[in-house]
DNA sequence: TTATATACATAAGAAAATTATGTATAGTGA
DNA sequence: TCACTATACATAATTTTCTTATGTATATAA
């Protein structure tokens, strides 16, 4: 991850959406998918990914399975069953996140006042 | 803050934006002030809240003046010049931020297939 | 008098990055 | 051929940013 230092904690969550679209992916490849999505604007370095990517797997939210393509190994992964439901927990919470930087940027767009 | 492990780095932004709502505002109030603008939801705390402003002031985004009230003493922020170039950046941080996000989120919503 | 609110602050530790480095294969341009 | 880039994994040292705990002090309500 780099450039802009907002996205703090969200790798994970990157992660996780990225392996409930696609269903198995190694971790290079998220890099460049992320990077073509973001059209270069997030970039995941190898440092912060794998380690979170090992983390994801000690934590049971994501399995492996190895592959050999063309004299090189490829580490795939995908969602358990419990990382299939962290998705969701995950989303919330970005959700959640993004509606209260809304409410402290945007004060003056406050319900209440709608009577 | 507290709860959602989503918005490290976010303090920074939010101090800025907070400041430029207010004009003048002391710690205690912004706690106190996020606390009421997200219905509870993001808890500033002090061991975060205190060294972010310390920062803020030490890269001459912030400066500080101190008020004695009931016999208590408050430390008042307000933006420097600096500080509100800075609010703007971070501003347009937080927007490519929650579009990125987006985007790796919905990547179905995407531009390039509007043909 | 005990707990809560107001108001500041710092210290120890954890989490999650950055930056740098290492290994290995393969292709491309000078 | 040599250097660079791309592919593909990994870890180590360091930095940033937070949590949790603690400390000081005044004031008020139960």
């Amino acid at each position: 991850m780099s450039n802009s230092n907002l996205i703090k904690g969200s790798l994970q969550t990157i992660i996780l959406k990225l392996l409930e679209e696609n269903d198995k992916m190694y971790g290079y490849e998220m890099t460049q998918k992320v990077k073509e999505l973001t059209a270069g604007e997030i970039k995941i370095t190898e440092g912060a990914l794998y380690p979170a990517l090992h983390k994801l797997e000690a934590e049971g939210l994501l399995t492996t399975e190895v592959q050999q393509v063309d004299n090189r190994v490829r580490k795939y992964y995908s969602l358990t069953k419990s990382g299939k439901k962290e998705v969701s927990t995950k989303m919330a919470e970005l959700q959640a996140f993004v509606e209260n930087m809304q409410r402290i940027i945007n004060p003056n767009i406050n319900p209440s006042l709608k009577f």
